[in-house]
DNA sequence: GTAAAATATTTGTCCGTATAAATCAACTAT
DNA sequence: ATAGTTGATTTATACGGACAAATATTTTAC
């Protein structure tokens, strides 16, 4: 059995929402409606204070009751469809093409795009994925933080799958966790850039790659087993590891003093195009010539290396289009549709920054 | 005078959050509330009901009231705090600098930034518009579309001024909208650097600008001006107009076409360093040497600009540190406080670009 | 000792009444 | 005609009491 108050609640929201009483209209006293619905004046109150609280009436004191504006509150409610990103530094380099074109997909499907930043911390990740689950996306898309490091924040990702959000990881994936990812292969794309330039018959290269995030442990390895290939040679090959948090002038100090020296490598093969551009001008401070002096290649196709001088050999990353990729696949995702992960092979762009002759 | 209910509410509240009654402890029964406030049970269930609405307690009919699970339920409620930020093109070039800076203020403030892109497109601005309207965004930091052009959404401007959602524009600003602004003085700014031209004894400067954005219009205005006080030149210069929607290549074969005549301009200066940088690859093309026979100077200092050869002489853009203060200031503007606009006066880098000796 | 039954406790629903506070409408004095 | 006053209307707060329904505790029966 219903309550009284239940009853009377329902009678009069049914006639807010059939129209019977309009938005801003005055609806009866409550001495009305304790006739009407024969019931004391206690139970008229409590029926009218509930949809005070839902929103369907206002009260003013000594004034009477009135129809609130409903209906626009509804709207409010059911139109806020978001897709979280979190990127590790939105400002870097390629990653605004990958929002760009993350953008141009899901707003098109009447999306909008709640982003944030990790600055590869995962404190920060941290903070980011629950801000992200309060802030009911439907979907996220994920670059991994500090991905070549066990993850510690792996109960806020059970707590999202268990919410039913769907998760895609761009540029790398976390190993223990199979949500679907699009990446591009850049253990195999380094080891055909290194054979390449063993065919320019370079025998010592130096290879400077960023290893906090798996794409520079990735090109790192493939550098490593283009030389495991070709034994003869391995002990000419010459690594540096940095991490994102460390300085560039001491990166660059250790790549004076390896390049100084008299048999100084003749390639040098980078992490991304950004650091090959900084490279370059660090080794002509120190009068050698690029390429005639030393090769130097670099990694992602960045928009503005076949312009510079030398331009840039470089693996091309397709960027934007792994945007537009994920947007489709996370459109997709939504929809409980099911999505494969997508590897690309970065081409080689053979330019100037190479050529030996 | 406080009502009786509300005293009750409030002396129970704060109870529970200084930690007396625990989170799960069983509270005193009604009648123990009564006999404690001297109060009616009336009273008393009034405050119990609406801590229960607040979920602060849950209450077991024949079991009793308990501590509900108050400190993560009250997480969820604060934590949907949103900034909208709508810019031109997400990806483009200064503007993920600029959004970094607002990223790293706001989110120490606890709000998420919802992003959207305009694609420099007015119709695209106002879907952005109500799609942040619809997201109960709490301010909004906006980079003018088309901003040389008279805005077409000034309607939605108003309603979201009404709902009383702060505003602040950024990069550039809307004339007829009073929005508080922070942007660069870029007309003076390009004064100054032709000025600089002039002293290093060049007479034919060809400037290069997209003017549908308002931040073009003004560098290429300061250009005009810096050529009208020095009347016995002016005839000298020479103008090259494009928009965003155009192709490259067309002006790059104007730009070919204007250079490879005798007489040609022996400086140009750009837009931006993106273009700069594209600029001085045209030139070479054509056998000219930068700066030996043209000299090129962009604008913004983007990050890599000093790194290329030649390094460019350019206008210092704020970039992040605009980002930045448009995080303080949209902080600000939440707290009602009052933020007056900002002007920057870039500062001029000289670098190699425009050497000439 | 355990299960069922009885009892007590506690919250939920509902009524009647009283007073306070805010609003509205009619009246009055200028 | 208008400003101020008065009284009626209406919602807000508050008390006390009654019974229902769910839960907890004690007693009883085996």
């Amino acid at each position: 059995m219903e309550t009284k108050y239940e009853t009377v609640k329902k009678g009069i929201k049914a006639d807010i929402i059939a129209g019977t009483y309009q938005t801003g209209d005055k609806l009866p006293t409550e001495s009305d409606f304790m006739h009407q619905f024969g019931v004391s004046r206690y139970t008229i109150r409590r029926a009218v204070g509930e949809l005070q609280n839902e929103r369907f009436i206002y009260r003013i004191q000594g004034g009477g009751m009135f129809v609130d504006d409903w209906q626009s509150e509804r709207v409010v409610q059911v139109n806020n469809k978001m897709i979280g990103v979190i990127t590790t530094h939105i400002a870097d380099y390629i990653f605004p093409n990958i929002i760009n074109g993350i953008d141009r997909i899901v707003s098109d499907n009447g999306y909008s795009i709640l982003i944030s930043n990790t600055h590869n911390n995962h404190q920060k990740e941290r903070q980011s994925l629950i801000r992200m689950l309060d802030s009911d996306v439907e979907a996220m898309i994920i670059e991994p933080t500090q991905s070549a490091l066990p993850n510690p924040n792996l109960d806020i990702y059970k707590k999202i799958r268990e919410a039913g959000i769907p998760i895609l990881c761009v540029n790398s994936h976390y190993d223990d966790l199979d949500f679907p990812y699009i990446e591009t292969n850049d253990l195999e794309a380094e080891q055909r850039l290194v054979e390449y330039l063993f065919t320019q018959e370079h025998e010592k290269v130096l290879g400077v790659f960023q290893v906090d995030d798996s794409q520079g442990v990735h090109r790192m390895n493939g550098f490593v087993q283009s030389y495991l290939k070709h034994p003869k040679i391995s002990y000419l090959s010459e690594i540096l590891m940095y991490q994102s948090s460390d300085e560039m002038a001491k990166i660059f100090e250790r790549i004076t003093s390896i390049m100084s020296k008299e048999d100084h490598p003749t390639a040098i093969t980078c992490y991304n195009d950004k650091l090959a551009i900084q490279i370059i001008d660090v080794i002509r401070s120190l009068d050698l010539r690029v390429p005639e002096d030393v090769s130097v290649a670099g990694f992602d196709d960045y928009q503005l290396s076949e312009y510079i001088d030398p331009s840039l050999t470089t693996m091309a990353h397709p960027k934007e289009k792994m945007g537009i990729d994920a947007g489709n696949a996370i459109i997709k995702m939504i929809n409980k549709e099911n999505v494969s992960s997508i590897t690309y092979d970065p081409e080689m762009i053979i330019r100037n920054s190479t050529k030996r002759n």
